[in-house]
DNA sequence: GACGTTTTGTGCAACGTTGTAGTAAATCGA
DNA sequence: TCGATTTACTACAACGTTGCACAAAACGTC
C-alpha cells in the first residue's frame, strides 16, 4: 500500500495541507535526506558543489521550506523568546515588544508574545504553554511581586530575565537563577520629585495605580526620600493609588491618570504638582485637570516615567524621567541568548540603570500664591 | 547501553535542559505512553477512573507539559496564528495586536507576531518562517498594494486574512484564496470631509505619509470625492505625502505628522483644516500647529482617522472617524480559524466595515475670515 | 594492481507524540 | 465451562529532521 500521506482525519479537525519535506528534495536532486540536510545544516564541505547546486534547485522548485518543528525536536528548544507583558495595547509596551523584537532579530531568534494583565495565573499559564512550544527563554515585562508561579519552570531549566523587577529575594529563597533588570526606579522617582521641589512646589500629588509590583514600591520610596530630604512630611492624601478592585490601568492608564489627578485637584488643599507612576497617567493627568478648569503648567505642573514617545508630542510637551529602553532589552536580550546558548552561566545577573530627567514642558515654577 | 538523553552536544551550542516526557509520566503511573496520551486527548472512555488519576498524580508530580513540537508533527500545523504589522510601536497595531490576541484566545490559538515595517521582502521572510513552524493562518495588517510575495505560500495551503486590504484583484489573477476585512476607507475620509465643509471649511489640507496601500489611497479618493461633490477642486498642493524615501510613519506617526502640518500651514494659502491619514499623524499635527504658533481648533481644525484611545485623551479632544476594531478582528480570527479548522470553504469573503464618524473637540467652524 | 587516503555520499536510530490495530483481562449468557 | 462480548489497556509505526557511523567511489603511491 502507499504510505503517502492522508490527512486531515482523526478528530482534531484542522485541516490538510500538502507540506514538502526533505525527502521530497532529495528525490528531485537525486540524493538522500541525509545530504540534504547537510546543505540545509551548512556542512558543504561534505559534499561537490554540483551536488549542492543540484540540491538547492530542487529546493526553489519545490519551494520546500524546513520544517523547525521537526528540526528543533532533536535539539529540544526552538529560537524563540518568549515575552510576557501585561498589554500590547499601551503604547509603552508596544514599544518594548518592538525593542525585544528588533534585538531578538538580531541574535537570529524571533518573538513569540502574550498579554498577560500580571495576572500570575495567565502569567504561568502562557509560561507553560511556551514552554510546550520549545521556548527555553522568556523576559517577563514587569511581573507581579512574586515570581512563585514561574519557580516551576525555572528549575526544569527555563531561563527568564525580568524587566523591572528585582529577583535577588527570590534568589535567596529557592536557589534558582533569574536574573533581572531595571531602571534605578527610587532614583528616577527622587529625581522628579527633586525637580518639582526646585520649582517650589510643596504639595506634590504621586498618581499611582496599585502598587502591588516592585518598581511602583520603588518609586514611591524615591518620591517619599526626596520629600524628606526637604524637611516635608509625605501626606498619605496625596499618594492616589486607586481602587485595588481595579486593574493596574495598563490598558487604560490615561484614563486612570485622568481620575485621579481629577481626585487629588478636587482636595481642599490641592497639590500644585503632580508625579506621575508613568507617562499614559501623566498624560491622563492633563485630561484630569482640563476637567477641573486647570491648565498645565500654569495652574499644575506635570511629571511623567518612561519617556514614551508621546511624551515629546504631547501638549504641553511632557517632563519626564527617562528610561533607555532600546539599550536596556538590547542587554536583556544579550544576557538571555547568551545563557541560552551556554556562553553565559554563573549566578543571576541584576542589571540596575541609571535613569535620566528630561525636563520640558509640563513644569513650571510655582506661582507666588 | 542506556539510551537516556545526552542533550547539548552537536555543533548548535543551545544548551541543555531536562524535559519530561509521555514516558516519565507513563513509567511513574505504571502504564503505557498510549494511555497517557489518551488522557492528553480526552479519550477518558478508554480506561478506569483510578487509572486516570494515577496518571493525574503522576504528571502533576513532575510538572509535565505536552511538547507541543512533537504533537503538532503529525498534525503538521499548531495551534498558532501569525500576525504580520508594520509596527507593535505605533498605538494602533498594538491595539490591534491586542485585540488579535484575545479573539484569538477565545479559540484556543496563541498568536506570534512580527513588525515587517510594511516591506514585502521581510513579509515573505516572515512568513516563510512562520510556515516553517507549523503556522497554518496569517493574518497581515496593511500590506503593501500587491500580496505577489506571499501567493507561492498560500498555493502551498497557508491561509491568510488582510485587514484594510481589499484583495479581489489579487484573486482573479492567480485563482488564490485570499480573505479581506477592511473598514469603508472611502465612505470614512468622505465623511471627515463633508464634516469640515459643513463647519465653513474651504481649504482642507490632506495630511498622509507614502500613498502606496490600498487604504491610504482610498481615502485620498473620499476625501477628493467629497470636495468635488461640494464643487471644489481639489488643489495638489493641499496633499502632503511626505518624502517618498522614507517610511510610512509607522514608528513616527507623530513625527511625520508634526512635519506635514508645518509644511502644508507654511503654505502661502494655508488651509484652514487638516485631515489626518491616521490618529497619530493627527495628532502630530497638534504639535506641528503649535510649532506654527497656531491653536487647534480655534486656528486650524483637525480631523484623524482610527479612534485610537489617545484621541479621546488628547488635548484637545480628537475628531477622528472611527473604526470598529474590536469587532473587526473578532470577525478576522473567525474567519481564519473557520477555514483553518475546515468549517469555512469556498470563495474568499470580502467584509467591508461602515466607519462613523465621532465629533470631539478638534474641529471648529471657520472664522469668518 | 593492491593498498591506504581522502572525498563524497548514505543508512539508521533517535526526538516526543498520536491513533490505529491490536491483545489481554474481565464479564456474561447459556 | 466454553465461546462471545465488552472493557481496559498497549505495541507500533508514523510525523520530518538530524548527526553519527559507516560505505562507496575516486585518487594517489609504490
Amino acid at each position: 500500500m502507499d504510505r503517502r500521506r492522508v490527512r486531515g482525519r482523526g478528530s482534531g479537525a484542522l485541516m490538510a495541507s500538502k507540506v514538502v519535506t526533505i525527502e521530497d528534495v532529495a528525490l528531485l536532486a537525486k540524493t538522500s535526506p541525509s545530504t540534504v540536510s547537510n546543505v540545509l545544516n551548512g556542512r558543504l564541505d561534505r559534499m561537490r558543489p554540483e551536488t549542492q547546486e543540484r540540491i538547492q534547485r530542487a529546493m526553489a522548485q519545490l519551494g520546500y521550506t524546513p520544517n523547525q518543528l521537526a528540526r528543533q525536536l532533536k535539539t529540544g528548544q526552538v529560537p524563540i523568546l518568549g515575552l510576557v507583558i501585561p498589554s500590547v495595547a499601551n503604547p509603552f509596551w508596544g514599544a518594548f515588544a518592538q525593542c525585544v523584537e528588533e534585538a531578538a532579530r538580531g541574535r537570529g531568534y524571533q518573538v513569540l508574545f502574550g498579554n498577560a494583565g500580571r495576572d500570575p495565573a495567565q502569567e504561568e499559564r502562557y509560561a507553560e504553554s511556551l514552554w510546550g512550544y520549545g521556548v527555553r527563554g522568556v523576559i517577563f515585562g514587569s511581573s507581579p511581586l512574586s515570581l512563585d508561579h514561574v519557580q516551576g519552570l525555572v528549575r526544569r531549566g527555563l531561563r527568564a530575565v525580568t524587566f523591572d523587577r528585582d529577583t535577588r529575594g527570590a534568589d535567596r529563597g529557592v536557589g534558582v537563577e533569574i536574573d533581572s533588570i531595571s531602571v534605578d526606579n527610587a532614583l528616577g522617582a527622587r529625581l522628579a520629585t527633586e525637580h518639582l521641589l526646585a520649582l517650589g512646589h510643596r504639595r506634590i500629588g504621586f498618581l499611582s495605580g496599585p502598587l502591588r509590583t516592585a518598581s511602583r514600591l520603588q518609586r514611591l520610596e524615591g518620591y517619599r526620600g526626596a520629600l524628606r530630604a526637604a524637611g516635608l512630611d509625605p501626606h498619605p492624601a496625596l499618594v492616589w493609588e486607586g481602587l485595588p478592585s481595579e486593574g493596574f490601568g495598563d490598558v487604560e492608564g490615561a484614563e486612570f491618570g485622568r481620575r485621579g489627578a481629577r481626585d487629588l485637584l478636587g482636595l481642599a488643599e490641592p497639590p500644585t504638582a503632580l508625579f506621575a507612576i508613568n507617562d499614559m497617567y501623566a498624560l491622563g493627568a492633563y485630561a484630569g485637570a482640563r476637567d477641573r478648569g486647570l491648565a498645565v503648567p500654569d495652574d499644575v505642573s506635570v511629571v511623567g516615567f518612561d519617556d514614551i514617545f508621546l511624551a515629546e508630542v504631547a501638549q504641553p510637551a511632557l517632563t519626564t524621567v527617562r528610561q533607555p529602553l532600546r539599550e536596556m532589552l538590547r542587554t536583556t536580550v544579550t544576557m538571555l541568548v547568551d545563557r541560552l546558548e551556554g556562553s553565559r552561566d554563573g549566578p543571576a545577573d541584576h542589571t540596575v540603570v541609571t535613569p535620566e530627567l528630561i525636563v520640558r514642558a509640563s513644569t513650571a515654577a510655582r506661582e507666588a500664591a
